[in-house]
DNA sequence: TACATTACTTTAGGCTGTAAGGAGTCGGCA
DNA sequence: TGCCGACTCCTTACAGCCTAAAGTAATGTA
């Protein structure tokens, strides 16, 4: 039941991690390798990206490869190191450069923008961090490009870490709002008003005392915060979305009185 | 693969979530039930805080109530409605009255203080919410509270409900370090210091050029940002409270800075 | 040509959730 | 009293999961 992850299992990790993405050709006896740990991760994210983490299994990408799922064996100790991989390569893909020509504020804008745009692609990354930190080179990469560009602020690092903190929080967790309400749509069929239609009257038949029991909920629905509103996103989504940019700006908020308080 | 959440689900799982917990005992034939709905949550609960949730299976539930895995499925219809029900009975657990005599910023400190306690308590409570809104009385509970304490700043309560939204992603975000950094010492037997010990041995030798890759990450490890310290909190632990506490703050710094901005 | 090495497959075992059908228990009515 | 029907709980079974172990085929070197 507990798996001990010892030092070897550790160190190969990391190794896959860490090394190199094309391993030179092999001299020496044996078949020819056919595949690579980069296009199992590749099938792999692949796979995620279309059905979700819950339709990832080794049969699948093995599949996917035109192999047996054992074969994938021979280039990954297990499943938790392959979607220690997925997550990391993707973590990779966050673009790197943000001027600061326009102000830190600007940004941090954009590279929260860009984060939340990521895991909007792939949202199964939300599935994944539930396990330890992987400290691959592609959450470094994260980390480093959020802290550089706060650290801007002229803020000390050891704070502006707690921002870094914070800001990935606010993402993670408003995009997976987001990505829910897309996943459930998807897979019940059923548009998203429907889906609240059909739950809000099973609340009122239900719980009739709603209001009474939370009336602070109960007025927020009242001055129409659950309104569809005119624009064709889905409105699950755009709430998340517009929780994700107010959330954002509060927080930078906060920053900006730090700066002040530091400087005054 | 794909689980069409009929009208019927719905509504049965509706009606566990907000129908009567203490049922009235039935009269007409047929035994006597042995279990209750509330019994089986509660065991499930004890599971799941105790062993983590890849331990939570249906056998070890029945197990654990001296009965097969089949029997549950008298009382629930399946693992999702009752993972669904641990999650809403567990957020009822959050202490719901906050004085406002201090202010509205301690009463909302109190507040998420609470909340972090309550998902290191249940740190499972963090691999359940990837599913969908379960609108269920302990999930309308935490909005009320954490919404009416907020209300109090006297912000409109359309903006309030994002700011509610910021604050539950912090906590989450951040007891989610610290329930993964217990978890990973209960499993591996490794006392943190040993684990990052080994890491940062690991990451020193596959990955040299890390401090001129990562100039800024490699900056705060200088400044001594992971440092044991003189506590004999666990670091990591150290390390998200540290970063729940700062997330908090800046946010309400954040809110402070709405209200001014309101009234002037 | 024989051997060591490696890629990949097949088989198997122990998990998982849950559908199906049967056994036993009880209340109410004839 | 006897039986029916409702109800709880069980056993069995199946499809799927991850992966250990062993077997097969392919390849480069001695």
């Amino acid at each position: 039941m507990v798996v001990f992850a010892g030092q070897g299992d550790a160190r190969r990790s990391m190794e896959l991690l860490w090394g190199p993405r094309v391993v030179a050709p092999r001299t020496g006896p044996g078949p020819k390798p056919g595949l690579s740990v980069e296009a199992i991760v590749a099938a792999a994210i692949e796979i995620a990206d279309a059905e979700g983490m819950a339709a990832l299994s080794m049969r699948a990408v093995g599949e996917q490869l035109g192999r047996t799922a054992m074969a994938l064996y021979t280039y990954v100790p297990g499943k938790t190191e392959l979607v220690d991989l997925m997550y990391d390569r993707t973590l990779g893909e966050l673009p790197s450069s943000y001027p600061l020509s326009s102000g830190w504020r600007a940004a941090a804008l954009a590279v929260a923008d860009e984060l939340w745009a990521l895991h909007l692609r792939h949202p199964w990354l939300l599935q994944v961090s539930p396990a330890r930190p992987v400290l691959g080179p592609g959450e470094f990469h994260v980390q480093e490009t959020l802290l550089s560009v706060l650290a801007s602020t002229g803020l000390p690092l050891t704070r502006v870490r707690w921002v870094v903190a914070a800001l990935f929080n606010i993402v993670r967790g408003s995009v997976q709002a987001a990505a829910e309400s897309r996943q459930a749509a998807a897979e019940t069929g059923l548009s998203e008003e429907d889906w609240w239609q059909a739950r809000s009257a099973l609340l009122g038949e239900l719980a009739p005392d709603l209001a009474a029991r939370f009336p602070t909920v109960a007025r927020l629905g009242d001055e129409g915060a659950f309104e569809a509103g005119a624009s064709d996103e889905p409105y699950l989504e755009r709430e998340a979305r517009l929780s994700f940019e107010a959330g954002v700006e509060l927080l930078l908020d906060g920053v900006e009185a730090a700066i002040v308080r530091a400087a005054g």
